[in-house]
DNA sequence: TGTAGTCTTCTACGTATCGTAGAAGAGTGG
DNA sequence: CCACTCTTCTACGATACGTAGAAGACTACA
């Protein structure tokens, strides 16, 4: 109980890209964007991604306003709290976790090395923590 | 491409807990052992375990030795190359790396907050790095 | 060297997940 | 109340995975 589809992925990045609440038509339009349609996809039924929406909303990825008439939906989290649950959870999956944080540190790219020595400095260090990095 | 079925998972557990090469037969009734029966399972039959490896195999993840009669199964990295990899895909699938960083740095637990600062400081930031650790 | 026993490969089936969407029902605006 | 829009229900095909039998390949011993 984790991972998305391929186009359960591409709605989520479409509602994490903008943070708004979306119908499901404005969805299936956005789909064809140049960002989401690098996936080279040709234009969908609504129904099809109003089905991919109610999954979606099953998984707790999305929640839906079912107030306003054309429902509207926007995403739960963001995607930045989801790739940082998705990091622990692989994490919290190895027994061996200080080897796998080795590893892991071995291989991120040296400018990632220097935001993570930045991140764990004792400033940044408020509970919390994490809020701003307005980068995006 | 790059996630395990749980008795995928659970085989490679078995291959990476013993770093040997086994025989299918003998991977079969590990899975029995406490470890691996936290999963409550019953025995399998040799030729499901058999087939969870070749499909393994063909993922790169188990190398087989067809030379030894009965064919010896070994895992081809070590789970926490396997765990940091997943992580650095998952990390690598985020637009906003920096922001899911702090995420993930903002919930990590203390002590891993610690040894990653270890990690990251400069007397263990040899190029490779993370060799040795040395738990497990 | 033939034969029993072991090991491997091939093939197959059931289930879950996901992409995909039509058909029919529910709600809204004129 | 009627046409139109939006939603829900149902469904089908593909893929991945757990599971394993049947049949073929190989080994070892008599």
């Amino acid at each position: 109980m984790g991972n998305l589809g391929v186009l359960e992925r591409l709605l989520m990045d479409v509602l994490w890209d903008t943070g708004q609440s979306l119908p499901a038509n404005e969805l299936r339009d956005r789909l064809l964007t140049p960002a989401a349609a690098a996936a080279s996809r040709k234009r969908l039924a609504t129904t099809t991604v109003l089905t991919v929406l109610s999954r979606l909303e099953n998984k707790g990825f999305v929640s839906r306003d079912r107030g306003s008439r054309p429902h509207l939906y926007r995403a739960v989290t963001t995607r930045a709290e989801h790739t940082a649950e998705l990091m622990l959870e692989v994490l919290g999956s190895a027994p061996d976790r200080q080897a796998a944080l080795a590893r892991f540190i071995g291989n991120v790219s040296p400018q990632e090395a220097d935001s993570l020595r930045l991140l764990l400095s004792p400033a940044s260090a408020a509970s919390d923590g994490a809020r701003e990095t307005g980068h995006e």
